[in-house]
DNA sequence: TAACACCCTGGAGCTACACCAGGGTCAAGT
DNA sequence: ACTTGACCCTGGTGTAGCTCCAGGGTGTTA
């Protein structure tokens, strides 16, 4: 398969399948007489992989960790349910930030909603000094 | 004052407050003899709003219209509303995917937490198809 | 043979900084 | 006078995960 074809399989643009190899993330696929990438379906498996570990917003160091253990170079699949549990860990971390951040936000919109003189802005008074 | 001692009292970075100079964001302050530089009260009631927008998590884009209001360039605070209003938005959206992602990766965790075989961790497997 | 869709590489740009090397400055102590 | 240590300077590189671009080759169809 070309790489066009594996950006409409996978949803991935073709310049982050391009990145993804150069990343190491994936093997470097055999290439056409013109030089062309050609994937076979492993590879294309293994993109697919990526994505949907990309979708739960596991960054590429920790999905390279999942691909040993998918790939068997890991004997057990601990390092798996260790990148799972540390992400779930960051994720509800920021999750606790971002609603602090909300109150704050709402807090501030809540003090000024019309057009006023700069001056005279609760907004730009309460960023002052907080 | 020089530099560290902003760092000190706002809690940003020497590098930082650089950062902010070189975008813009603040005026290029006066120098002593030696090159060291020296910020009026004024830049530094400037660099304390800055880190509490900041602190909000607003970008430095945005920050630029709120100093606009600030300074009184802008004639009335409508832009300010509109940069909180927007914020807060994007940080309810935000929110929502995390919680949907929150909930995809603890299906996850919770299919496989053991030390199995690879071929066998249903983690790995849930990632193939998802 | 022209048009058009596709592919290639290498490099720059994005965010908001952190960190580093290599060098100057300044005040205190000996 | 000299050294030490704390501070400051500039310019450059690195981070994450891509996106976009220029300048060029390839392949198929009319």
């Amino acid at each position: 398969m070309k790489i066009g074809e594996i950006s409409k399989k996978t949803g991935l643009t073709i310049d982050t399948i391009r990145f993804y190899e150069k990343s190491g993330l994936i093997k470097r696929p055999l290439r056409s007489e013109s030089g062309y990438r050609d994937f076979n379906s492993d590879a294309v498996a293994a993109i697919e992989f990526i994505a949907h570990c990309r979708s739960l917003d596991i960054p590429i160091v920790e999905i390279k960790k999942l691909l040993n253990v998918r790939s068997g170079t890991a004997k057990s699949c601990r390092q798996a349910n260790e990148v799972i549990n540390e992400q779930l860990e960051k994720l509800r971390i920021r999750i606790k930030e971002l609603k602090k951040l909300e109150k704050s936000l709402a807090q501030l919109q809540s003090v000024c909603n019309e057009e006023l003189d700069p001056k005279d802005c609760r907004i730009i008074q309460s960023l002052e000094s907080l």
